[in-house]
DNA sequence: CGCCACGCCGTGAACGTTCACGGGAGCGTT
DNA sequence: AACGCTCCCGTGAACGTTCACGGCGTGGCG
């Protein structure tokens, strides 16, 4: 049972040939219908299943593009997921979807066995430019919220400065003066760690009330109980992402306290908890959208989308909870 | 621009055989130092990127499946698309991700496209099981939450009825008589819907109060609604899954009533709502590991999972809300 | 009776890559 | 000088499928 079942295997069992199984199994037509019934037949018997690969060879029109992200179960990515997932059925992809948990070893061995299997790939990455580079085998590359220097490479940048700024203004308006933000676990500090930082600069406040929390519900609920022990007087936090906002909200309120809180991604999550989470939020179908669009013209080598196009912008979304 | 960049093509332009070419692009050693580099500089020149058809034809050691669901940014399927992804990577496996939006065409278009592409298909489907035996080109099928009778079929069984059993003697032990379901907007009742009415008439309960719903917050929260104008004795309801259940729950505090409210998935959104929800949960990383598990058992012709193995139980989660 | 059309089927070629094998140059050893 | 070894490289074959083409009956029509 070393052998493979083929094409060949059912042309002689059928007592035919290649071809007659081809037609068969495509629904050619130029076939006798008892012919193409005993055919079927012998397949079934056989249990044969075309190569996938041998097929692709000789009509090249199926094209699938690799989308990695840190962690499918984050809200956030599953909406970009969704989105891509629709656009890429709009041009007739296939998406292969691989979920890194945030881990740089998770991305290079996604990356080792990606190069043979997509067209393209498009995603979140913490690996460097060169390690990306070495690894993808000359594929189009779209990050998303990254620079990149390769001309291989193509990224969706994040321009939330704007947004976060927003957000401050909103806060400050309504008098809060002490305001904490909770970070990402990583070493350094996220991108809308500095916007705000420059927002509370703008309004001369100090931005020394900052935790870092694990991107989940209970994450969130730890980095705010850390940031209060340590912080007592805040009465606003502003947060990386809406995960962790709505973590942070729970705890205020199982505290006893009344903090405002804004968060960040604009999740539909958001809506259903109480009170509504008020929060900056990023256009995930766009982004979906655009890295399916900027990884077709990569690969046709279409002028591709230029950085000024490539840009989502997130706004502030005041709903409840500040 | 017709023609596909092939190794033939670099071949020449770096004036050497495809053999070294290949020898240069796959590390494989027993080639130069200078020409390694020349073909690398030629490859990159001219765009080069190989085909994944002639490689995975000559070295068949890839396999990839499909999964399908219903709705991506569902939560539900999010965690079982999560936890399938999680099973193939352990087998090196690729997972290619298909919405069908809950649509039978939808269903069909990828049926049609998806066996040229994967080596087996896993997931969730509406369709009849002669057009899924059709359309999917002699390769292994596993359906979720549904039976099946071709051979080269398997199923995992949903076995909810202990479940929903538990959580009506639940709700009658708190007193409750008047019981709602929201099911799915389907034609046909669901078997939940069927479950519930078992457990119902083993208490000699009715279970003439019921609506169908969208699968969304919104839905929920409009078929409680409906539910209520209809019914306005009703002290409790169970629904068709978690989604439905946070809306209803939404809808139902805002007209401020106070019914107990029962899901059914055991999203982990659920403990993030206030009141926290309870739900008959199902073990959404078992499903995935099920499911990738027997496919692999298809496709390698080995004595697959018996039925009693590929049932998942559904338990009574008692949070909050009844 | 001859010819053509049509329905059905088979044979070589091609797709782009890797594997198995063979061969030449250069160098050292006997 | 002959031999062998190592390093580097090239040539046929194979993977399994579809496409283009050609061939063989059979029946209809003039």
């Amino acid at each position: 049972m070393a052998h493979r079942i083929t094409i060949n295997d059912v042309a002689s069992a059928a007592g035919v040939s290649r071809q007659t199984v081809s037609r068969a199994l495509n629904d050619k037509g130029e076939i006798d219908g008892d012919t193409k019934q005993r055919v079927l037949d012998a397949a079934r018997e056989l249990g044969y299943r075309p190569s996938r690969f041998a097929r692709g060879l000789v009509r090249p029109d199926t094209t699938s593009i690799g989308l990695v992200v840190p962690d499918l179960l984050n809200p956030f990515f599953t909406e970009v997921a969704a989105a891509a997932l629709e656009a890429a059925r709009a041009k007739g992809w296939h998406v292969v979807i691989y979920d890194t948990a945030d881990s740089v070893d998770e991305e290079l061995s996604t990356l080792r066995v990606i190069g043979s299997q997509v067209d393209a790939v498009v995603g979140y990455f913490n690996l460097s430019e060169t390690q990306l580079d070495q690894h993808t085998q000359g594929i189009p590359v779209v990050l998303i919220g990254r620079e990149h220097h390769a001309p291989r490479f193509s990224s969706i940048r994040i321009e939330g400065a704007q947004g976060i700024r927003a957000a401050v203004d909103h806060l400050v308006a309504a008098g809060h003066r002490r305001i904490g933000m909770i970070d990402h676990a990583h070493a350094e500090p996220s991108d809308k760690h500095r916007w705000f930082r420059d927002a509370m600069a703008a309004h001369g406040l100090p931005t020394n009330a900052v935790a870092g929390a694990v991107q989940s519900v209970d994450g969130g609920a730890g980095a705010l109980t850390e940031l209060l022990t340590n912080h007592p007087d805040l009465t606003a936090i502003f947060t990386f992402n809406d995960i962790i906002a709505i973590g942070a909200l729970r705890a205020t309120r199982r505290q006893g306290r009344d903090l405002a809180v804004i968060g960040f991604d604009g999740l539909q999550l958001g809506t259903v908890v109480d009170p509504a989470l008020t929060t900056v939020a990023l256009d995930t179908r766009r982004i979906g959208a655009l890295a399916v669009e900027q990884a077709a013209r990569l690969m046709a080598g279409d002028e591709p989308l230029s950085g000024d196009e490539m840009v989502v912008q997130a706004v502030l979304l005041v709903r409840e909870s500040a």
